[in-house]
DNA sequence: GCCAAAAATTGCGTGCACGCAAGTTTGCGT
DNA sequence: ACGCAAACTTGCGTGCACGCAATTTTTGGC
């Protein structure tokens, strides 16, 4: 009877996961991202080598991991968060929006050894579609359960279109970074993501006034 | 001199990697696809192990090459071909449609192999994003050239949607026994594609209203 | 508290992807 | 025809992902 059920098990993975992915980042900060094998994480996080890829598929996927968090789980909830006046197209875009502009999420120097590494930036992109789930969850919700099949679609459209401004904006800043000067890379992400989801839009509330026009329950 | 102009190179190319993706689906095919190693499909055609990743990014890359062929050109094409009174949305899903259901797409044994490895599962689903650039290049031709952008983004949804329905209908047969679906029913991939992509009809009709109302030339 | 089952960690072995730096072939200009 | 430059191939070395089976750790029932 000490913690919840099957509780006490769950926070240790939690603590080593966190803990690995937090030395990746270190390491790939102070030595360089090719400078730091997957043993040197694992042994920095106190575990075996074969046990970090328990935790991660690839030596990437901790780094990127380290900067983008619990992300999916917070659009989802901003997702379901924004009132029912709101316009589907609208909560599920602004939600991502502000997301990708949370406080912590820069972590600049973390971004800036990501675009410089090709693999890293592949992995950051694709590490979006981990919103894909959440996002059709919320969704549904959104839609009164009407049509799971529809929301799924929508949420891996909405979650391609993101992957999509993520390259166009790495893509940017690491042509920009060639051509000289430090690389913040800030050229406007929400302004990028807006404009890409801005097509969707209409897929988006044709499947809200159905759902309208067909109450579930 | 008959060959084109820079094509004795390229057709060689060719050649190799058609090669390739023969001798590894017959390969797969005569002993198992866990049997068959990267060596050995590099020796069937002639070539040097190392030269086979210059062709394939992965063992499984090319066993599923050996299947789809040259569909991503061919889906293009299709759109491209369909009359202009055809609305954008039914073009691009009856053009997706028939190339699934082109007369040598199935390949039976072949499909039935891949299925069974998830390995192989994902790389034939994978697959699909090969349609992302040439379905861009013929929804921006039909749009008429007014927003490139735009064109991207239907395209990467588009794209992502059909790998979410080759996703299911690979999930579902394969597990038809067990669960009892209360999904779509797994039968023909045609229903399941055009149920997939029609959450995303009035993002294309919406796109090509726009287009029309702003001519580009 | 103790023990058996379940789950996680670990070591090992294998095949693989890929950078790099030779070698080899192809194509083009003169 | 000739030779040079660019493109392609090849061998080598390294780090990595992952299946498997043995071992250690956690858990829940008693």
């Amino acid at each position: 009877m000490t913690a919840r059920r099957a509780g006490l098990r769950e926070q240790k993975k939690q603590a080593t996961r966190e803990a690995l992915r937090t030395a990746a980042l270190r390491l790939a900060l102070e030595r360089g991202p090719d400078n730091v094998r997957v043993d040197d994480i694992a042994e920095a996080a106190g575990v075996s080598p074969r046990t970090y890829n328990n935790y991660f598929p690839s030596r990437e996927h901790a780094i990127v991991a380290a900067v983008t968090g619990e992300r999916e789980a917070r659009i989802a909830a901003a997702v379901a968060d924004r009132p029912d006046g709101v316009g589907l197209a609208d909560a599920v875009v602004e939600a991502i929006v502000d997301q990708y502009t949370a406080p912590d999420e820069p972590a600049r120097d973390a971004l800036l050894l990501i675009t410089t590494r090709p693999t890293l930036r592949d992995a950051y992109v694709e590490a979006a579609s981990a919103i894909e789930h959440p996002l059709t969850d919320a969704i549904a919700e959104r839609l009164g359960d009407t049509d799971p099949h529809t929301a799924r679609v929508l949420a891996t459209s909405v979650a391609a279109a993101v992957r999509l401004a993520l390259q166009q904006w790495l893509h940017a800043t690491a042509a920009s970074a060639t051509a000289g000067g430090l690389v913040v890379p800030s050229g406007s992400l929400p302004d990028l993501l807006r404009a890409t989801l801005a097509p969707l839009a209409p897929a988006l509330d044709a499947a809200e006034q159905r759902a309208r026009r067909h109450p579930h329950r």
